[in-house]
DNA sequence: GTCTATACCAGGATAGAC
DNA sequence: GTCTATCCTGGTATAGAC
């Protein structure tokens, strides 16, 4: 195509970004409901409408989709909220936080099945999902410190806090888990138990 | 220990329940490393010696076996103590349980991405997860249901007792699958940790 | 740059032979 | 009981159409 001086950069890619997006999103709802393995590119792309290969094209190979989804919803997860919290009022926050994945079944879905299929070192997302969980615990463990420092607790030492925010965190997934299971399981209820009596703890250890 | 001779039990299905056995094992191994849709019939036939077909010939399809594992899964995981422990004790024994997990890793692999897998109600262990977490539940529930009528603790309503063996549940099985991803995580301590302080709480709600 | 058609091989399932 | 042969689905790779 050598042959008109001015090339504008006309929109030919904005379809492509359009569709990866869109390819993401529903790659997210079939891993979510079906797991990585049992999640099939075809159905994926019979889903989107478009051949199953252009998922290939686009992605590299199912592993490429599911780190694009993995990316994808670790941007939305990293920006809902929370940025300017910190200290013990970050714990606080932690049942709203959980709340809202009443509104994202299909991402908590497909993050649980991920996070556990993905215990194996083997697995294609273990990377990603090791690395997750070490930068959402010293995130935890960073308010914890700093409520420490601000003395609104008394003092814990880093052994301590690394018990305190394996438990916060086990505690925000298993209750999720149990409330894929069974719908009815009232998260809030539950997670705000537990920050307070977590909370109370620390004031008087 | 010689039996009525009348009991026509000749030998050949003693091959096909120790056979049956053995596969049983090596699909637990299998799917605890790759998970159920990630675990081949192939590769445990192979590992076993045998022919993929006589999988299917012995559990009908990779679901049945699937079944297969899971009942003995919940045999011995039931199996292992706690049997005639009642009341508070029975929550001051968990951290051991758990801990026992350290020499069944494949074991906790498996049920960990099961459980998450199964939490779509079309996955194949669905039924068999949710009424694994429903016994469960109802189990903690009865302890320590009996743990208020002995005077132990104070009294707890039944929404309250809910709430506390979820949050339980949700301890055991958040913690596990941090050490599934994290060997050096000290599974002991955190639960101990939630034990003891659960156990203050309920002296002083 | 985006998409399709097609071929290849692994894997689950079935039927029938030994 | 176990195997062989066969079928269908699914992940991957390539060639070529717009």
């Amino acid at each position: 195509m050598p042959e008109s001086a001015e090339t504008r950069t006309r929109g030919p890619y904005r379809t492509g970004v359009r569709r990866r997006e869109q390819l993401i999103g529903i790659a997210m709802d079939v891993f979510g409901e079906h797991g990585f393995a049992g999640g099939s590119l075809r159905t994926i792309a019979e889903q989107a409408g478009v051949n199953h290969a252009t998922l290939i094209q686009h992605f590299g190979s199912k592993e490429g989709l599911l780190t694009a989804v993995l990316e994808e919803w670790d941007r939305r997860t990293v920006e809902n909220g929370l940025t300017d919290i910190s200290g013990l009022d970050y714990f606080r926050r932690l049942p709203e936080v959980m709340a809202a994945h009443r509104d994202n079944r299909g991402l908590l879905e497909l993050f649980t099945s991920i996070a556990a299929e993905a215990s194996s070192p083997a697995h294609p997302g273990h990377a990603f999902i090791t690395r997750r969980y070490t930068s959402n615990l010293a995130t935890l463990a960073g308010h914890l410190q700093e409520a420490v420092e601000a003395g609104d607790i008394i003092h814990l030492s880093p052994a301590q806090i690394e018990i305190e925010v394996r438990l916060f965190t086990a505690v925000m997934d298993g209750i999720g888990l149990q409330w894929l299971l069974n719908p009815e399981t009232d998260i809030h209820a539950s997670v705000t138990t537990y920050v307070e009596r977590a909370i109370a703890a620390w004031g008087r250890l």
